[in-house]
DNA sequence: CGGGCAATGGCACCTTGGTCCCATCGAACG
DNA sequence: CGTTCGATGGGACCAAGGTGCCATTGCCCG
């Protein structure tokens, strides 16, 4: 582990007097520096680097996989870390595709140091906002993990309006066990009432079976 | 109007010839080209086009108002058609703003035809996706509109997963007038239950009113 | 092999929600 | 001034949801 909780602030460049120009400048602003000379390096580490907050500067220009090229395989493989491209000779095409593809900036060589530091902050800005929807996403999904497929599948049909009966008819079971799934279910997910278990869902990208959803037409007066 | 239901282009450039080429092309592609001189123009004419399906191509160098301002100024008073900025002489931090801004793309003059048809192709995508949420939330908020003001309240408790009695409690009303007004609301809304309820009004960016929602820790086995 | 658990279901009972009927009061509209 | 409508409420009644207690069957695991 780095210090602290600082967070890390990766840099991919094969100019070491830049690296570590840059590298000081990091840690003067309270973050930890963390330098690879080349994108199969900083890829060679990137299991022991991933699920921690931090952000990554890419150099354009380097031998070997150029930023963007490592920019792509980064995503390739789950590790979406926000990235910041620095470069010499930047051109405008390669700028815009950099930006397209999400990067937080893209930034000139020589960079002024409140320049690169609003960038980083930005970035881990980014990161924060992520790592904290995922966090809340794992949350919501542990605990429809607890519960058993039929309960899950009575489960869909609750958010989807059905009523018991209904549940009952469609799954070819009795009321009474449609009653026991799902009062299985709203004790499993700690959801107080079935507009709570609507959220839940909504939140944990879980959606209703088929259902008579809303009315097109609710009044035709 | 326009003709049929072609997808209109707006070009602000001041130089006319581009303008006059880029416009065949444009016709060429099947859509409708309307050219600006200026900035001023544009924003002059912008209440007669907003509203419509189309995008816009700016120029970034031209006399008076700039490209990047003039996208802040549509931004400003909602006008936001998707732009594609086209300019002789771009610089990195000009497109990289541009794109941070929410431009679809920046693109360098002389710019080839199938790049430029592209762009707009994206353009015009975007902005029937932003045109479709935006008919779906204004025919969600028709339903809401119609609900009275004691009503609405009355919703808000019940997508909150308060039971009848309770909000009868919190409003200091009879159990009776609640389940009027609920009645009221499912009517009105055409919701077909509360799971529905709680769809459409998430769906429609409304949230409950301060509930008991989910518990933090369902089981603590 | 016995215990635990998911899935099933019956019975009884209580709480809630939903829907008829009805009524009053006040504000707004023509 | 009468009508309409929102907000309020009562009573009766039925349907639906929720709970407790109980039982059976089948599977997996130590």
């Amino acid at each position: 582990m780095g210090a602290m909780g600082m967070d890390t602030v990766y840099i991919v460049d094969d100019d070491e007097n830049f690296a570590r120009g840059v590298g000081r400048l990091i840690r003067a602003a309270g973050w930890n520096p963390h330098a690879f000379g080349s994108a199969a390096d900083f890829l060679a580490a990137a299991g022991d680097v991933d699920s921690r907050a931090g952000c990554v500067l890419l150099d354009v220009r380097m031998p070997g996989m150029k930023g963007p090229e490592l920019y792509r395989a980064m995503l390739a493989r789950g590790l979406d870390l926000p990235v910041i491209f620095l470069t010499g000779h930047g051109d405008v095409p390669t700028s815009v595709d950099a930006m397209k593809l999400g990067a937080v900036d893209f930034l000139e060589k020589p960079v002024g140091g409140e320049v690169l530091v609003g960038a980083i902050r930005a970035a881990l800005a980014r990161q924060t906002e992520r790592r904290r929807q995922d966090a809340e996403r794992r949350e919501i999904e542990a605990r429809f993990a607890k519960l058993s497929p039929r309960e899950r599948e009575v489960m869909s049909h609750v958010i989807a309006g059905r009523l018991n009966k209904q549940i009952a008819a469609d799954l070819g079971i009795s009321l009474k066990t449609v009653k026991a799934h799902r009062a299985k279910v709203m004790e499993k997910t700690g959801a107080g009432s079935v507009a709570a278990l609507v959220d839940l869902c909504r939140a944990g990208g879980i959606h209703a079976a088929a259902a008579q959803r809303v009315n097109p037409e609710p009044l035709d007066s």
